[in-house]
DNA sequence: TTGTAGGCGTTATCAT
DNA sequence: ATGATAACGCCTACAA
């Protein structure tokens, strides 16, 4: 900058106010600045304008797991929106360590970031949420109740409409006993076991659902679904609660050479481009994920332009797609 | 650090010393500090640690497609790298086009971060090039062939030895007539392509090998594969370069009702969880993306922590896992 | 061993 | 309309 002003002969304030749009330049001075910054190829210092101005224009991403297609994509979804917006991303991994997410969100603290979009991989942890406590400017949680956080904006999915609906649509082909391979104990799994009991209650039944929760992985849905099926009445559908999951109860139904529909029935949460290009098609509760990360950027945009303005919670809709992968019990 | 230093009653500069563990301290006065630190939640300030000190420990990360999972998978690898060493990652998605590579090259320019990894939209957009000219740290480029980038690292799939004995396992079987649905033209669509001619030069062939490139995506595969099926005489067998293409492809064929493998054999490139959930489950040529990840990481720490150590080219294996989506010809 | 002071690249304030 | 200057938070010579 100041090799701009030397060049320029002018001061490196009035280069500062040319570069910064300040009304009160003369078109004769705004000429000879950008005249010399185009010679230069002077690009001004963020990181200089970030400690005097105190905004970086940078979001940390906390996510709990990159390799997930879901999230994957909703962090395309909020990068997109950020990005025409002038902020830049600094992605974490915390690979579902509920302390990572804690030492992540310390880091981006200490960088300064402008704003937060968190996908915790737990809701309780004490460390992350002090660290979160912590953190000066606005702060979207995804998918996750976490009561203490009174001034964070959430966008959440309504995994138990979608839920609701695929097991009533079970229920409604004459199933009485079905396996539902749930994940951690998250706000997702807990909607969506809530989805589940109410599809029961609606009927008036209240037993026939088998839940086995861990983690969300596929070892945990291959080991849960032989679990299933080797009890003495085992389910004559199963539902695996999210993308991971299904991959391995897939595993363990192929080897076990069961058919689908005809052996068994089998749903999944979160539809993704594996579901349909099956043969048969998996029935899945679908929701679009790419949406949620752009909504999750409108929010934190919203308040960071007006720090005032409330937190705001926003509900995306799930919905039931059938699929030939269900038929009555045997 | 002002106040804890008022707290601990020593100067700004001692506090400094504590926190960056320099040698000539007294164990009283870093006791002192240490308290003040801990008693106020201090956590020194990366942006203008940067700022004084030149280094953000930060490194940009920019990509095609974030929602492809190979990357993300390559994304993963390296910030689990990074981060172990003190490195935050910024990201940015440029969603396959050439320009904004070169404009997020610039911005993480002038966030100074300390080096770039990149995977390029284009090989030779000469805004990329000059923006990446323009770097100051170093640079690992994933699987792209820039000749002119002199000093970058640079990460490679052996994506030709996969593809040679893909095809020539194709050839075996005695397929004659192969349809290559390759990607957009950048280094790992020509070392496919380059692998699949080998594959029949090998066997003294110059004719059957249909090559159709076009985007990387699901719409190019399948609309590529509908050409190569509606000609008088369609290819036996069919090899798509990619797993976006791979999705098109396979409504290609599922549209038509074809069976794999009796009707029409099937390979792909990019082994994912999909192949092998298949039924049957697809051939594919294969490789470690998150190692990928690992790599560029390693090949990036390895010139920051030595500025003047040379650029590497590491090239990684890939290999082809037949499978039952292949029989032979008709 | 510890304190003082200058500067990293900006911009807002004040004076001209 | 433009220029000089202080300050953002930190680190490192240099001095004590």
């Amino acid at each position: 900058m100041r090799e701009v002003a030397e060049r320029a002969q002018v001061a490196m304030s009035s280069v500062s106010r040319v570069m910064s749009g300040h009304p009160d330049v003369s078109p004769v001075m705004k000429r000879r600045v950008l005249e010399a910054v185009e010679a230069l190829g002077y690009r001004p210092d963020l990181l200089a304008q970030g400690l005097r101005g105190g905004a970086t224009r940078s979001v940390g991403f906390v996510i709990s797991d990159i390799s997930n297609p879901l999230l994957a994509q909703v962090v395309k979804g909020a990068e997109n929106r950020l990005r025409e917006e002038g902020y830049s991303i600094l992605l974490s991994n915390s690979e579902g360590e509920p302390l990572l997410d804690a030492e992540n969100v310390r880091v981006f603290t200490q960088r300064r970031v402008d704003g937060l979009i968190v996908s915790l991989a737990s809701e309780t942890e004490p460390a992350t949420l002090s660290a979160l406590d912590d953190v000066e400017g606005p702060c979207v949680l995804l998918d996750r109740d976490v009561p203490e956080m009174t001034n964070a904006s959430v966008v959440l999915a309504d995994h138990q409409t979608g839920m609701r609906e695929a097991i009533g649509y079970l229920l409604s082909l004459g199933h009485r006993n079905i396996g539902l391979i749930a994940g951690p104990v998250l706000r997702p799994n807990r909607a969506r076991i809530d989805g589940a009991r109410a599809a029961f209650g609606q009927r008036g039944l209240s037993e026939g659902l088998e839940i086995v929760s861990g983690a969300f992985s596929a070892e945990h849905g291959e080991r849960a679904c032989d679990d299933l099926l080797s009890r003495p009445e085992p389910p004559t559908a199963i539902m695996a609660g999210g993308n991971q999951i299904f991959t391995g109860v897939l595993r363990s139904l192929l080897r076990r050479g069961l058919r689908i529909p005809e052996d068994i029935s089998l749903l999944t949460c979160d539809d993704i481009e594996l579901t349909t290009l099956m043969r048969p098609p998996i029935g899945a509760v679908s929701r679009d994920s790419v949406e949620a990360g752009r909504v999750a950027a409108d929010l934190l945009l919203r308040r960071l332009r007006s720090p005032e303005s409330p937190p705001e919670t926003v509900t995306l809709k799930t919905w039931f797609a059938a699929r030939e992968s269900c038929a009555p019990p045997r």
